[in-house]
RNA sequence: GGGGCUGUAGCUCAGCUGGUUAGAGUGCCGGUCUGUCACACCGGAGGUCGCGGGUUCGAGCCCCGUCAGCCCCGCCA
């Protein structure tokens, strides 16, 4: 299928069952090897690359114009494919036991010395990000890149077909939709017609895929495009792409077996085994012994209460921080007496302080001695009660969970990275379950949801709603991967008033909630089915599969950390006559 | 919004305690070469040391500011 009218094959498709044919190739030059009476030039496209032997038997004006041939020039070649002698076979290349002798060699797409390299020597460093942004073309020629897209467009079709079979519709939901209240800040669109009023970019298609439960369309799924203005990470880009997935008549069970299906089929396209159903811990499990809502469980390692153990020893740095009912929790790490150095321990405590903690307490037990900063408040048995053996060592903050919880999370992370720690499990999948449904406004105190507000809250806890808001669970469900979140869903709240009560709960009128949710009340009032879905984050789930070190590896044209695109040139200024239509001014 | 790292030839990098003419590899240009595959060998060109200011007899190097890229915190319902 690689046949075209211009050729017969891809270059990097021909082996030895193709010997003796004609045919016709076109590709960008490689490389090229000039040896005088002889010239090599590798020959490049999508299927890899051939090369081509220009020798003395070769026409005149094909010696000519191979002699000339400049790297990344676009060549179209006619030639017989002919097996190479054993010796002069190249096992690294997967077209290595054959090579094309040309008896027609054009010039159709002449390139002038590329900006960055294509073809790169083994072991050369990849040029700066900014310029491989910059000249992207160019970037994505190598074949690395190229994989990863080609493996992202399997991944794609992959999820399609499995959510196809599972009866799930692929529908398509607006872009210009309508500035989100609450959540992250939205790309605005001006409207021309409508002075003054803006369209948003879907932050997600959360509304639309819930009203087309309540219209009957039963099991939705979109590889859908989000936007969310705010600032970037390695694994965050201002436009990005979900699978998003919700479906009718179901529970809790329904929607994590539906994204393990997902999931599973993926992976399995990437060619790793993995089954469902996924583990399951609960989000204060995982906030105690991992200090994170998104574990690594690839690594047995975990946080530890050590209070009431530590708290009489009278240790100077603890008391300071035990004075408000806070915690002192810690790392046990096996053999960490002699593995982790001096060195090791500063730069973690450094890293801890620049969490905004108080810093890390250490303790190495090394035969009969015992060091460390808070070392001499330890015996051989204190230590033994909090499970530190002869050649161990503990890391300890203290402080309230909000301040312990990120530090201990970063500093077992980081301990697992300098041990080397072996993984017992390749493939961690887990469920995180009983999410919070409220969590309190840092500076107010008052609850703001966790999640969206169609979230439900868990059926059990309703009773505690009035007293307690913030004990409540809510049916939501985040899904871990080796300490990456790759998605998260719900059931949604399907029930008039429930979601008055929450809506309520977060201070909002009524008056508000008809202005700001209007279109999804008038939803659940002409009968909505109870239903409920998932988002997983798909530019993240290739990353992984593709062993990527950013999500700017797996996204063909990717923003830059402070949101711009090299490549083209955007965001740009707009020309002034365009700004007035739009009913614009700048103030600069 | 805050913190950190980086910016020197087309590309990747070195550049000592501030010292005289800023280097290497690769790419590029020219030449030799009939089996290379990172071809080899010979020769050559190529620099706004990100930008602006300051300190100094003298700045690639020190100071201040600024821009860009990357990483992190905040933020991301």
């Amino acid at each position: 299928m690689s046949r075209t009218s211009r050729r017969t094959h891809r270059c990097g498709e021909l082996r030895v069952q193709h010997v003796g044919q004609r045919v016709r190739l076109g590709g960008w030059v490689h490389r090229r090897r000039d040896l005088g009476g002889i010239v090599f030039v590798d020959l490049r496209d999508r299927a890899g690359i051939v090369q081509v032997a220009v020798g003395p038997a070769a026409p005149e004006d094909v010696r000519r114009t191979a002699g000339g041939l400049t790297g990344e020039t676009v060549v179209e070649v006619e030639g017989e494919v002919v097996a190479r002698p054993g010796n002069m076979k190249n096992p690294e290349l997967a077209t290595g036991d054959v090579e094309v002798h040309p008896s027609k060699l054009t010039v159709v797409g002449l390139a002038v010395t590329p900006a960055i390299p294509v073809a790169r020597a083994k072991g050369e460093e990849l040029p700066s990000e900014e310029l491989r942004l910059k000249h992207r073309h160019l970037d994505l020629r190598r074949p690395e890149m190229q994989a990863n897209l080609v493996l992202r467009h399997r991944l794609l079709q992959r999820a399609r077909r499995t959510l196809t079979e599972l009866e799930f519709l692929e529908i398509e939901t607006p872009i210009l939709t309508k500035p989100t209240p609450e959540g992250a800040r939205d790309y605005l669109v001006p409207s021309r017609v409508h002075p003054g009023e803006f369209y948003a970019l879907p932050q997600s298609p959360q509304i639309y895929k819930q009203l087309l439960m309540v219209a009957g369309l039963d099991r939705y799924f979109q590889i859908a495009r989000c936007f969310r203005d705010e600032d970037l990470r390695n694994d965050r880009q201002p436009e990005f792409t979900q699978i998003d997935l919700e479906a009718s008549f179901v529970g809790p069970e329904d929607v994590l077996g539906f994204v393990e299906a997902v999931l599973v089929a993926l992976w399995d396209e990437a060619g790793q085994q993995v089954a469902g159903p996924f583990p399951r811990i609960t989000w204060r499990e995982a906030m105690e012994r991992y200090g994170t809502d998104k574990p690594d469980l690839r690594y047995e390692l975990a946080i530890t209460d050590w209070t009431t153990q530590v708290g009489p020893l009278g240790v100077p740095f603890f008391d300071a921080a035990l004075k408000n009912g806070a915690r002192v929790r810690g790392l046990a790490v096996k053999g960490g007496g002699g593995t982790l150095s001096r060195k090791d321990v500063d730069q973690l405590a450094e890293t801890a302080k620049q969490l905004g903690g108080s810093g890390l307490a250490w303790v190495k037990r090394q035969g009969e001695q015992i060091s460390g900063s808070v070392g001499k408040y330890f015996t051989a048995d204190t230590l033994g009660a909090l499970g530190i053996g002869d050649g161990d060592a503990a890391l300890i903050a203290a402080g309230p969970d909000r301040v312990t919880s990120p530090v201990l999370d970063r500093v077992r992370q980081e301990v697992i990275r300098r041990l080397g720690a072996q993984p017992t499990a390749t493939h961690a999948f887990a469920w995180v379950v009983d999410f919070p449904l409220f969590e309190p406004d840092p500076e107010t105190g008052k609850p703001v949801f966790a999640h969206h507000p169609f979230t439900a809250p868990h059926p059990d806890d309703l009773p505690l709603g009035r007293k307690s808001p913030f004990e409540m669970r809510a049916l939501h469900y985040d899904v871990v991967y080796n300490g990456n979140e790759l998605g998260s869903g719900s059931i949604r709240i399907t029930d008039r008033q429930v979601q008055y009560w929450v809506f309520h709960q977060l201070g909002l009128s009524d008056d508000e909630i008809a202005k700001r949710f209007g279109f999804l009340i008038d939803g659940l009032n002409s009968g909505a089915p109870p239903h409920g879905g998932f988002a997983i984050g798909f530019d993240r789930v290739v990353m992984l599969l593709a062993g990527a070190a950013s999500l700017r590896d797996v996204i063909a044209f990717p923003k830059t950390t402070a949101a711009r695109a090299l490549f083209e040139g955007a965001p740009a200024p707009a020309h002034p006559a365009d700004l007035r239509a739009l009913h614009i001014k700048v103030e600069p």
